[in-house]
DNA sequence: AAAAATATTTTACGCGCGTAAAGTATTTGT
DNA sequence: ACAAATACTTTACGCGCGTAAAATATTTTT
């Protein structure tokens, strides 16, 4: 390994006896060169360390090898075990991925786009601030760039929309709610960034009344990304003033459910499903942290592997030329019954 | 605004009346033109919306102004947010950061310096995964690129090493909990990947010995970063084997705490400080979610910001050629009072 | 074995910008 | 107003690679 020092492909290139547009070929997609002249350029791969220059590689080629993928808020382990996973696929698939979060910001946002303008990805998988987001950069963007969005849902952008079939989700939780015990409220926030909350209580309306309930829905104040806290504030005032009318409380998601949590236990109220519990409390997302809060929060798991692998699969087979039939596909939830409802 | 489109430096030093090396050196330092030629060059960006092609920007410089972060784990929060924290230092002193995360992988870890490598990162601020690094690839890695450590020590490497004065950690949480109680356990992991764990439980035993008492330590197996499963099941089995010596413990961190939460939880014991509590846990780092356990987490805080300052500063201070006179720099923890402890 | 198909080599140009050198204009100090 | 200092312009080259076209070599087909 590693004799002189190659400075660019033209030495690597005779170094290996092949000539330099082949290695240029060869870097561009080993499967396009004959096995011959792979392996003869492999092994000088493996005596030199060569390797090409970014910078001089995807300046002068129309489409590179970096995929941007940007998430809200990375904070939130449900994003950071996404992207985790779309990075690991994108890297399996040959791409360069790059890890952005908006961090709640609208203005950091569009500022990740223009930053991604100017990098020249082969496509970008988004997942949008939602409420947040300037509907007119992203659609711009769009326009531009490839993009598959993911999670958040934005009208008419981008080549598909990829995430979870959040009516259906408020809807398992509801009827297994009913089944084992009273009939649930709806604890949400008033203004809720992302889209899904509203389908959530679209879907959990729809499936009280389908089982003959009235819905009842407790909103609470709030902005930005803080959900636990919100929860936990807009908890303890539900619990003080007895805004929930029965003894189950169906969460928006589950970070919230978490505030509550801590708003349970704050006002010495007991939850689980156990006879000496004064109320139930379930979730939706299966947060990774989900099963630590106490009680085990139950809750519908997204199908985060299902999310990742179908946003992946629909970019590449976009950016490779092939027409994706469906714009939107939507996974459905699983019920993760913990002790907590 | 964008009247025709600019192709590149050429046409839109042309547009501006700016000869383009002007408008070069306008590019890689604002300041280091004169006054009135930057105004003219920013009154033509405003009408233009030209931004210079960041691949030849790149390809003819030895240094770029790019900046990566790399952190062991980006699902746990806490490095989510201390990454957050230092990419927004860099992007407000000008410079491109990326973030890279290993997901506790040693290959993924030296996959990410081989791609910093062809990066030409101006600086690299990491945070390596510990005893599952691979010391020669980071010692190499730190030999050609100007590199400083944070939270995971790695001895003899890099510019320098920003963290967290573990020892002090525990022993003020050590000082604490005797002070309101039984002197604490140690609760750990048997083969931690951080270092910062050893150090914590050196703080804990000197802690422990100055003020009288016998160290008492339960180390727990599992391997991985799965902290709060590994603390719940290490938990489960010393609650079972009656392995805690006192009413009271300190674990070695947060996301172990929350795991420990849980399973005392499970086993029906009840934790906190009032009188009808079994025992008493506290936690270090004050990670994001502790303030939502249930009982709330007593922990001790790193100072994030304090952290991610001064590693940022080091690092750029470094760059722009100034020696730094401290190769280590340690900041102390708070405690945090909740009603876990 | 010859012809057809495919791979590779040669040659050559250009991408967009950094950067150096030498000359010209502008500002600053006196 | 003059000289000195500074900023800018002109000119020119090169970075490392993508890529196109034409010539040549190799493999596959018949």
């Amino acid at each position: 390994m590693e004799d002189p020092k190659v400075r660019n492909m033209e030495e690597f290139a005779a170094l290996s006896g092949i000539s330099r547009p082949t290695v240029s070929k060869y870097f561009n997609d080993p499967e396009s060169v004959r096995a011959s002249t792979r392996s003869r350029i492999e092994d000088a791969l493996k005596r030199y360390d060569y390797r090409p220059n970014i910078y001089a590689m995807n300046q002068n080629r129309k489409l590179t090898k970096n995929i941007g993928i940007v998430v809200p808020y990375l904070a939130d382990p449900f994003f950071a075990e996404i992207a985790r996973s779309i990075e690991q696929r994108c890297i399996d698939a040959g791409y360069r991925p790059t890890l952005f979060s908006s961090h709640g910001d609208q203005a950091l946002e569009n500022d990740i786009l223009e930053g991604l303008r100017s990098l020249k990805p082969a496509g970008v998988l988004l997942a949008a601030l939602g409420r947040g987001s300037d509907r007119a950069a992203i659609e711009s963007f769009c326009g531009d760039v490839p993009t598959v969005l993911f999670d958040s849902h934005v009208q008419d952008v981008g080549i598909a929309f990829v995430g979870s079939d959040n009516p259906q989700f408020s809807m398992l939780a509801v009827d297994y709610l009913c089944r084992t015990g009273e009939p649930p409220c709806f604890f949400e926030m008033k203004n809720p960034s992302n889209p899904n909350a509203n389908k959530r209580r679209q879907g959990y309306c729809e499936a009280m009344e389908k089982l003959g309930h009235t819905p009842h829905i407790v909103s609470v104040e709030g902005d930005g990304w803080g959900f636990e806290e919100i929860g936990r504030l807009g908890g303890i005032a539900a619990l003080e003033s007895g805004q929930f009318s029965t003894n189950t409380i169906l969460c928006s998601n589950d970070r919230l459910a978490i505030g509550l949590l801590a708003a349970c236990f704050e006002k010495r109220v007991r939850v689980g499903r156990d006879p000496d519990c004064a109320i139930r409390v379930a979730g939706q997302d299966d947060h990774p942290f989900s099963r630590y809060t106490c009680p085990p929060l139950t809750t519908v798991a997204q199908d985060y592997d299902a999310i990742s692998r179908h946003a992946v699969e629909t970019l590449f087979a976009a950016v490779e030329g092939v027409q994706s039939t469906e714009k939107t596909k939507l996974f459905e939830g699983k019920l993760v019954m913990r002790s907590s409802a």
